[in-house]
DNA sequence: ACGAAGCCCTGCAAGC
DNA sequence: TGCTTGCAGGGCTTCG
């Protein structure tokens, strides 16, 4: 289930991977993702090279000269490199090969995800043009958070989760975010004090940050590996361990649904 | 305009 | 053992 740091770690493993490289050859297995991916994908790729490889939230952009390979791994997709001679697995829908001989492989069981084409300025595609700050950019503050806030009456978790007010929070890191900084998941987000705010956008970041540099520890091995660190499991002092002892108070944590999404929080240490 | 629910999809685990 | 059922979840889309 790919969150932010996921990204970001696959956007570093695969950066210097790609850059400059030609594209030969794009494979495409089954179009059928969350949207169908272009047909027209190959012939704008092939022969042209990758000028550039950023992210904004979770989707990665794939500069070419015609345009920008836009990608969202949804919760089950990965990108790996792989040696060209390497057989494709079951959901290994795309293959991008490389002029270096190394295949960018997409694979994404329930295909949730996507793989579209942007021509101009991909900021200003309709699937990103609304997206709030990034969580570790200097536009996220609690400034920002306090203001979007003002009319939204719904649960502090789930106006977290929406990525028009920030980007690549999602359930895992909103659930500890709300832990560490002792704010009840249910609470509504206009009922949160500045205060309290400035201390929930410093966790966010912090905890974003510490996933993103253990994801780095796997970065070294990106090449034929699974592209899957293993970061999170052992920071997780919420997510996941509902009907377990708090780790600070050990009281037991409640585990509720919000949306349709697994919410678990300590009910001593959160209000 | 806002908020809640629905939906897409497959793999896995639990229950019968 | 093999079926059915439920759950996981990002985030766009639809409904109220």
């Amino acid at each position: 289930m790919p969150e932010l740091p996921e990204v970001e770690t696959t956007l570093r493993g695969i950066r210097p991977h790609l850059l400059k490289q030609g594209v030969q050859k794009v494979v495409i297995r089954r179009p059928t993702l969350r949207w169908p991916i272009p047909e027209e994908l190959p012939g704008l790729m092939e022969r042209a090279a990758v000028e550039e490889v950023s992210r904004r939230g979770k989707y990665l952009l794939l500069k070419f000269p015609l345009g920008h390979l836009m990608i969202h791994l949804g919760m089950s997709g990965s990108l790996s490199l792989v040696a060209r001679d390497t057989v494709a697995g079951k959901h290994d829908h795309v293959d991008i090969v490389l002029g270096s001989g190394l295949i960018l492989r997409y694979n994404d069981p329930r295909r949730f995800g996507c793989m579209l084409w942007v021509e101009g300025e991909p900021l200003a595609h309709p699937l990103l043009a609304s997206l709030g700050p990034e969580p570790l950019g200097p536009l996220f503050d609690n400034e920002h958070l306090y203001q979007c806030s003002r009319r939204k009456s719904l649960p502090i978790k789930s106006f977290l989760m929406d990525s028009k007010v920030v980007v690549g929070v999602g359930n895992i890191y909103a659930n500890e975010a709300l832990f560490r900084s002792g704010i009840h998941p249910l609470r509504k987000a206009n009922r949160i004090s500045q205060q309290r705010y400035a201390r929930l956008s410093d966790v966010v970041r912090e905890v974003l940050a510490a996933a993103i540099a253990q994801g780095g520890t796997t970065l070294r091995d990106f090449v034929g590996g699974d592209g899957k660190p293993g970061y999170f499991k052992q920071e997780l002092q919420v997510y996941g361990r509902g009907g377990q002892g708090c780790v600070d108070c050990e009281a037991t944590l409640t585990e509720v649904r919000l949306g349709q999404r697994s919410t678990v929080y300590c009910p001593q240490c959160q209000h």
